[in-house]
DNA sequence: GCAGAGTGTTTTACTCGTAAAACACCTGCT
DNA sequence: AGCAGGTGTTTTACGAGTAAAACACTCTGC
């Protein structure tokens, strides 16, 4: 949906990019599903249930099948800025988040940070900085802890990408007007802040 | 998204389970990073980038980095019900793209509905198949064409999960009440609508 | 009829992420 | 001191997805 596919929400059956998966979406070796008419893809795949299901509530799928789709093909929009930089997602996250936290990070600090398991942060950072992005140093108190810190051409290469990476998604976004923009993004706040309650800490 | 992290939208250098991998979301190993007072994880974010790079028009994060971030979350959160079944999201995937649509489907059909690779749909159906819940047959006018459809059990086992599972969905998103859901999904609609135009077809 | 182009599916080689184990080190207790 | 238990980081083994190549087959035009 990570952003697999899986339907709206989970239970929807392939929603497209959504669930499950982290998803593909833009079809792929296969070519897009060609949009329908009446809506978008999760409205179709909402009614391919309700018609086979008549009793279901599929109000869930609306709003989860929504974001997963939203998200995998955002996702696969953003890439594009970034893979010109020779970045994959998560390394910028790496790299972002040192840039705007403004200090060195540990390895742990940044696994938190960026929501990624510490294992993968270990690898990213090597490869960060074989080339040269990023450097580290042992803490002198503490040997098992290291520090990270941008480099000078680190720091140059967010600076430069940042532009030009929100740039380009405000052009994605631009098919929502001003208004629908700030409404969509307080609402998706709002269920934010639940979700980081309910499930950020235990297990809902 | 798993939605990895990568941050707000693209450029946000880590909001969490965003953009780039599907990113974490539960925190895994490392430890949630602490529900911050005065907003969201991406609020946090978008002040620590506002605070670096004052100039930045951040409103793409406000909007891309929680959708990232809330499909994470909810992936994550909808991975449970699919689990105690044993199955993935991808799977399930294919399973409800069968049930929903009523009929038969080619593995190239499957891979559109769910924006999957061909490489991937055939792994899953081997394994649904060796599971018994799929079952395949050769097209008898083209010999390269196969038909997949849902065996008995493949289909009481998806009409027993999509209760559940929109259940547990519909749960997680109790925190946001009856208005604020339709209002979310109506805007999302809209957004999806737009997204699928400009990128579900050529790129951008 | 048969080459050549095209399509549906599978295989191959590879990347990346994870979970769990392994390390390395600190800290508190005795 | 010395050891038990805990924490920070890395390593290992593996699963899953992808892109590209390989296959298998059909269709078109000559």
């Amino acid at each position: 949906m990570t952003a697999g596919s899986g339907g709206t929400g989970a239970a929807d059956g392939a929603v497209g990019g959504t669930v499950t998966g982290t998803g593909r979406l833009d079809g792929g070796p296969a070519g897009p599903p060609a949009p329908v008419n009446g809506g978008d893809t999760v409205a179709k795949v909402v009614r391919q249930w309700r018609a086979v299901h008549p009793g279901l509530d599929t109000g869930p799928m609306e709003i989860i099948g929504r974001v997963n789709r939203c998200a995998a093909l955002l996702q696969q929009a953003e890439d594009a800025p970034l893979r010109r930089a020779g970045l994959t997602r998560p390394e910028f996250d790496v790299l972002g988040t040192l840039r705007r936290t403004g200090h060195e990070l540990t390895p742990s600090e940044i696994a938190r940070e960026t929501f990624s398991s510490g294992a993968a942060v270990t690898k990213r950072l090597k490869q960060l900085s074989e080339r040269g992005l990023v450097e580290r140093r042992g803490d002198d108190r503490d040997r098992r802890v290291a520090h990270v810190r941008l480099t000078d051409a680190g720091r140059d290469l967010v600076d430069t990408i940042i532009p030009e990476q929100l740039g380009y998604e405000s052009a994605v976004l631009a098919g929502l007007d001003g208004a629908g923009q700030r409404a969509l993004a307080e609402l998706l706040g709002e269920l934010l802040i639940q979700l980081e309650g309910r499930l950020g800490s235990s297990h809902l």
